[in-house]
DNA sequence: CCCATTTGATTGACACGTGAATCATCGCTC
DNA sequence: GAGCGATGATTCACGTGTCAATCAAATGGG
């Protein structure tokens, strides 16, 4: 073809299909947030760090271990972390190994928090995002967000650990 | 059938097809935020306000009417209005017609930023997001999230004014 | 064994977002 | 034209996110 399309500017379709993914996603994942704090109390944050911790040996993980098993900056997970603390959610401990460290460990609180928030947020991310598309269209979006994890160099989704996680 | 599918949890599958969207999307948009920052010295919101004052009139607005075009919390946009103030991208007059009001003004520099940053942000675009599809997975994509759109009881995707946004 | 480097974690400064409170002005009604 | 509710805008308190700086403990090389 004469015109070559590297480098040239997207087209208005092109566009109009980006603002549409962009934007109707914001407007999902807040309402998402919205509806689990209204719910629960908790926020993504939350739910993702008493997720992590649910999961793990004795409710209890390293600070820097739960950082990398959720993909966050430590200082994130710090200031996360003081707030939850407040709020009873999770206590840190001095960790015996290394004088370093941060034991961070699940409280009674946290836990039955979290046992809550699961059931219904589940059936919110159903009734939300999954029951708005039909089984072919759940097929291509997959797979679409198969291309464009491999376009952008990610690895393909991790395997889901049994339960949901509701933030990257 | 036998087994109801309302209120029922998500499958494995229909869960991980969520997860990959999610997360996918804010690494997406986080890299697309960098890369503007980066090559323009600005953010999503400052781009989105630049864009706004770029198309109207004089290169002006009411505070109000500008948030109302962008769809922000008038506190969100006078926070945002103050640093970009600070910045020299904008300047806020006294409104002539009513004593309340402000209006907000495209500086020449805010114009030049502005003019500087939309070609690379728009191919920042098409070789982030929209390369990563073919033609066909662009049109189910496109269907996909009008079908979400519809299902949250959102409007059809914004008839686009000529530019693009980069957030919702 | 001691010191330099690395590592675990926190802190501080800032950008950004929301919702509630504030405050002045506007405009309507009497 | 005095009062009063609606409106335009800002401010405050807080939660959330990034990056750079800090600081103590660990650790490996001489």
């Amino acid at each position: 073809m004469a015109t070559s399309k590297r480098r040239s500017m997207p087209t208005r379709r092109e566009l109009a299909i980006w603002r549409g993914y962009i934007e109707t996603y914001d407007i999902l994942r807040n309402r998402l947030e919205a509806r689990l704090h209204q719910d629960s109390e908790l926020s993504n944050g939350d739910y993702r760090v008493l997720l992590a911790l649910s999961e793990a040996e004795e409710h209890t993980l390293r600070s820097s271990a739960l950082a990398a098993h959720i993909e966050w900056e430590r200082s994130r997970l710090s200031g996360h972390l003081g707030r939850m603390e407040k709020r009873g959610l999770v206590r840190r401990e001095p960790c015996a190994e290394d004088a370093r460290g941060s034991q961070v460990v699940l409280t009674d609180e946290g836990a039955r928090a979290f046992r809550a928030s699961t059931v219904p947020h589940l059936q919110a991310i159903k009734e939300t995002f999954l029951d708005a598309f039909t089984d072919e269209q759940l097929d291509v979006l997959g797979e679409a967000t198969t291309a464009l994890r491999a376009h952008l160099g990610l690895p393909p989704v991790t395997a889901a650990g049994g339960s949901p996680r509701v933030e990257a």
